[in-house]
DNA sequence: CTGACGATTCACT
DNA sequence: GTGAATCGTCAGC
């Protein structure tokens, strides 16, 4: 889809209840095909989410709040629905989660890759990339970097200053939408089998298998 | 205080 | 397919 398609003007910003929903893993499927966008540095960067996967908390083992650990990296998944959880991952990978449910529940669903929608010149200069290809925004650190999305914005409500999310219309085909497992969680036993993550079927900017 | 390691990415074989 | 980069986090002492 190209990118002229949609514009700033056009986006509805999604309400903080709206990620209140009690199933993380309906709302990690409802996320495919919104919009992701950012708007600090004096610029509107944004891409349409392709590939998401819920973090279902304290009875997921792959999830960092699994058992209901609490410690001061976690305590941020505990917020109201609607904040950022970024953490660091590898020493060198920012990683974006949306906090879901309500204050208390610790579920979150991470945003594992973007077809950009606007700023593709800004996401180059914050990438250091030559040239825009599927690289840019495929990855859950792809994404963030792209975006200049960072651990010091852990904390933050989505709520329309800084980093926000939206629709603009555009709706994937559910029959284009499909599960698989999450990826790099084997850690996680059994819980490494559910399928969680979702995906836009063939979508080039998708990490992994697609 | 110490050590092991990760919801990754990229270059290289 | 394999391995390095790189550092905050967290369990254990």
């Amino acid at each position: 889809m190209p990118s002229d398609l949609t514009s700033i003007d056009s986006w509805n910003p999604l309400p903080l209840d709206y990620f209140a929903h009690e199933d993380v893993v309906f709302l990690a499927k409802d996320l495919i095909g919104k919009l992701l966008v950012t708007t600090f540095d004096n610029t509107v960067t944004a891409g349409r989410i392709v590939e998401t996967e819920a973090y279902n908390g304290v009875i997921d083992r792959a999830s960092h709040a699994y058992n209901n650990r609490r410690t001061a990296r976690t305590e941020i998944m505990y917020s109201p629905a609607g904040t950022a959880y970024v953490y660091l991952c590898y020493g060198m990978h920012h990683l974006f989660n949306i906090v879901t449910n309500r204050q208390g529940i610790p579920h979150a669903i991470l945003i594992r890759a973007l077809e950009p929608v606007a700023g593709v010149d800004k996401m180059l200069e914050r990438t250091g990339k030559p040239h825009l290809d599927s690289s840019l925004t495929r990855g859950p650190g792809n994404v963030s970097k792209a975006l200049g999305i960072t651990t010091a914005h852990t904390g933050l409500d989505l709520w329309q200053h800084e980093i926000w999310l939206a629709t603009d219309g555009f709706a994937i085909d559910d029959a284009q939408i499909i599960a698989t497992p999450r990826i790099g969680v084997d850690y996680a036993g059994a819980d490494a089998l559910l399928p969680y993550r979702f995906m836009v079927k063939g979508n080039k900017y998708v990490s992994g298998k697609r």
